[in-house]
DNA sequence: GTGAAAGCGCTAACAT
DNA sequence: ATGTTAGCGCTTTCAC
């Protein structure tokens, strides 16, 4: 019968490499102080054991976790979301790196995040949310865990944060549907207080205004990011006396379902109203029609962000840094099916 | 300036609240072995100081882990997917466990799942992979961990599973359409040596025998569940001088590049061909025609293998378990606009 | 170049 | 009911 036996220790390796715990340590994390020949007995050894260092202790003695939090919104969708974290996660593993995910989903929840931080047994954090978990007064930056904020700035003072040119972007938006000739905007919004929805509708009304229109040409639906808020979206839109011929929606997701729904109840996209998405997911191709989007730079962004994080836990100064602790990359137009020019 | 003292120690409250070490240790752990007013006191102290236990420490003294590594690999598609992980991870969580994901993704990072599966930080295993890290075979399974697969087998003795019925659902793909009239089905397969590609193409075969079909009935195209083999399959289809009127696709992405590219090409759905998905990702109610699809309890089957796990570290026999180490789900057809009978 | 020994912060015997 | 103390497995001085 097979004995379940414990997993070998580092005084194990020593017995059989016939010398100290001290110097397998060393022939594990400090080879080059060896002998030649000591460091290929031991690691003989540590082979013929199939050992491998308990992390824990060496975390307990060292000081230095290699586990990385990354906080993210629960109803952050996926398709998005999770390209940033792959970009994430590769970025991390290349530097020895594990990625932990926690979803904010309510005060349970983020205090165990918060708590998760406390317990040392992290080496730093990022997040995705504009809304840092904080219970009661207790924010998951106590901790004093280096920290970088990606895609949505937290705006904490101190935080480093690679962030989107959402403005730009969200002008960007605005400037096609009225280029290709559209004077009155629909605009789907992200949840109210959200950072990306705050900062996206300055560059929508900034654009409206740069285009000598007044704020009536602009019509606001408060939605949610989500296919709900497309539908519902879509449903106020369709009860409008005079409809605008230019909807922009907050996200891709959003926007699929606003063109669902307009096209179910009769309308079709572009002829009757054309429609703009936000985050460039690969569901945007293959929609009907094509959607014509902000393509962002997914897991560039993730990758910047867990890039930085890796530097300052190195306790180098990314130079990438130097312009005052935001990193800000540009989104793109992506033209598809779902934008031409107004009727008539 | 501010003083970046470091976090309190058991120590420092033990001190603050003028009792031993032990003390503070019970009344966070065995509160009902002390007196009220010590308890009071000490955990007066641990609010004072904003204490967090170390929870390196109390590994490395306990033995046991809070940390649980949900293997996925790289390309399961999100929407899909980030459901099933919603399910283990909210069950985990409930139960105080935190969750790390580790994606599959070449044998670099095989490798290093391997190791920390060995490096005695872990609590536990979950899989949704059918072809589990193995590295010169050096298996993650190696380490001895409790585990237990999601979503797909890898036929290890003893591994406990929590399955969809795969191959019932396939099954109900086939059937559907032929129930509908439907005589020759064109099939874009997953992967091949997938553990559900193999499964439901049993379903698949199964169903067409039994509606008294030959072989010829069916035509495959080797696809990879993912967009772009849903748009080769198409490519292929459309080549074919007397195409099938039944198209079913390995899942929900591919069936929509899949339409979405007949449909550029010139034919209608559900008029010229009815074409199926499966796994029922949101995105299937939303692309055009609406999808017929195979729904997966994706968030109750992430939340029954993570309960399953759970049962097991806690040193339960999950009764669920009595049927032989597979808990079996179904999915079931939600028919959508996609279908319909062949025409003429 | 290598070994002996002191902890990292905590929990669980074992004393009292 | 509470205090004292011995480790958990490892790394890292400090000797030799």
């Amino acid at each position: 019968m097979e004995q379940a036996s414990r997993p070998p220790r580092i005084g194990d390796v020593a017995l059989q490499a016939g010398v100290s715990v001290a110097t397998v340590s060393r022939a594990l994390s400090a080879p080059e102080k060896l002998r030649d020949e000591t460091r290929r007995k031991v690691l003989a050894a540590v082979e013929a054991l199939g050992y491998t260092p308990n992390s824990v202790a060496r975390q307990l003695r060292g000081g230095s976790s290699q586990l990385v939090l990354v906080v993210v919104p629960r109803r952050s969708n996926p398709p998005f979301f999770s390209e940033v974290l792959h970009g994430i996660d590769v970025t991390l593993a290349d530097a020895g790196y594990v990625l932990i995910t926690g979803y904010m989903e309510g005060v349970d929840r983020d205090l165990r995040l918060i708590e998760l931080a406390a317990s040392g047994n992290l080496a730093g954090l990022l997040t995705t949310s504009g809304m840092l978990p904080e219970v009661s007064g207790r924010s998951i930056l106590d901790a004093g865990l280096p920290a970088v904020a990606i895609c949505a700035d937290p705006l904490v003072p101190g935080l480093p944060a690679v962030l989107l040119d959402d403005e730009a972007a969200a002008r960007a938006q605005v400037d096609h549907l009225i280029g290709l000739g559209h004077r009155r905007i629909f605009y789907v919004t992200g949840p109210t207080g959200n950072y990306n929805e705050t900062v996206r509708h300055r560059g929508i009304v900034a654009g409206i205004e740069a285009a000598g229109l007044g704020p009536e040409a602009l019509t606001q639906y408060a939605g949610n990011y989500q296919f709900t808020g497309g539908v519902a979206g879509a449903r106020a839109y369709l009860e409008m006396a005079d409809r605008p011929t230019g909807v922009i929606c907050g996200n891709d997701e959003c926007a699929v379902a606003f063109m669902k729904s307009v096209t179910a109840a009769g309308l079709a996209v572009p002829r009757d109203l054309s429609v703009v998405g936000f985050d460039g997911i690969e569901f945007a191709d293959y929609c009907e029609p094509t959607l014509t989007t902000i393509a962002q730079p997914r897991f560039a962004l993730g990758a910047a962000g867990a890039r930085l994080l890796i530097d300052i836990l190195a306790g180098k100064t990314p130079a990438a840094l130097q312009g005052g602790g935001k990193l800000v990359m540009q989104g793109h137009l992506r033209v598809g099916d779902s934008t031409g020019a107004p009727r008539g």
